[in-house]
DNA sequence: ATATTTAACTTTGCAATACAAAGTAATTTG
DNA sequence: CAAATTACTTTGTATTGCAAAGTTAAATAT
């Protein structure tokens, strides 16, 4: 039983943060909008969060238009999605225990 | 795509709780001393994370001597078991995806 | 019998985090 | 021109997290 924590990611310990992550693993470009909608948060905790997720350089912006529209969406990086994945080992071999 | 992360229970998102929580899942009656040295934190760290899940009523405490030796342990109550597994499946629903 | 050690805290103090709410800017639609 | 929409940023506050130092009580060493 050694060094159980050790994997946590702490870029991923708050779960609006998880859910972003999650939500990005498995959608590419999902707008803010509709990561505000399905995380039901306000959209300054949500912009503060893709922040702090944008400085690790987990995810990636886009910004464009949509018709007339500015649409800003989000990507995992493969940075993001290798760090996310091994948060989940971590997590996964915590809770199977050592 | 809805209700993410409401599952998701406050108490254990941090790593030390979940690492305690997951200890006490499988394990009965461990002591203070032995989650110090898994979890690797300090002792008046540990001691404010397990006063919080105490009062949650998530974990229960007992103290005895082991020989000559005072001897702090604990043990995860059946409210904490099923509050933690509840959180373990909200983790898995919301990584596997929606 | 003092002094030191050990276990398990508690207190202190500070830095980081989280969050809502309000404010802002650049369109666009009414 | 006014109001709405998108995506923020700023502000302010409350909570959290943590190390380090202090505390208590009993145990052991000198």
């Amino acid at each position: 039983m050694k060094n159980l924590i050790a994997g946590i990611n702490k870029s991923f310990e708050n779960r609006i943060r998880l859910g972003i992550m999650s939500i990005l693993m498995v959608n590419d470009w999902v707008d803010f909008g509709e990561l505000k909608e399905t995380l039901g948060v306000t959209d300054g905790n949500l912009a503060s969060h893709i922040t702090a997720l944008e400085k690790e350089k987990y995810i990636q912006v886009r910004k464009a238009f949509i018709g007339k529209k500015p649409n800003t969406s989000f990507q995992a990086t493969s940075e993001g999605k290798q760090a996310f994945q091994a948060h989940l080992n971590a997590l996964e071999a915590l809770i199977k225990g050592m």
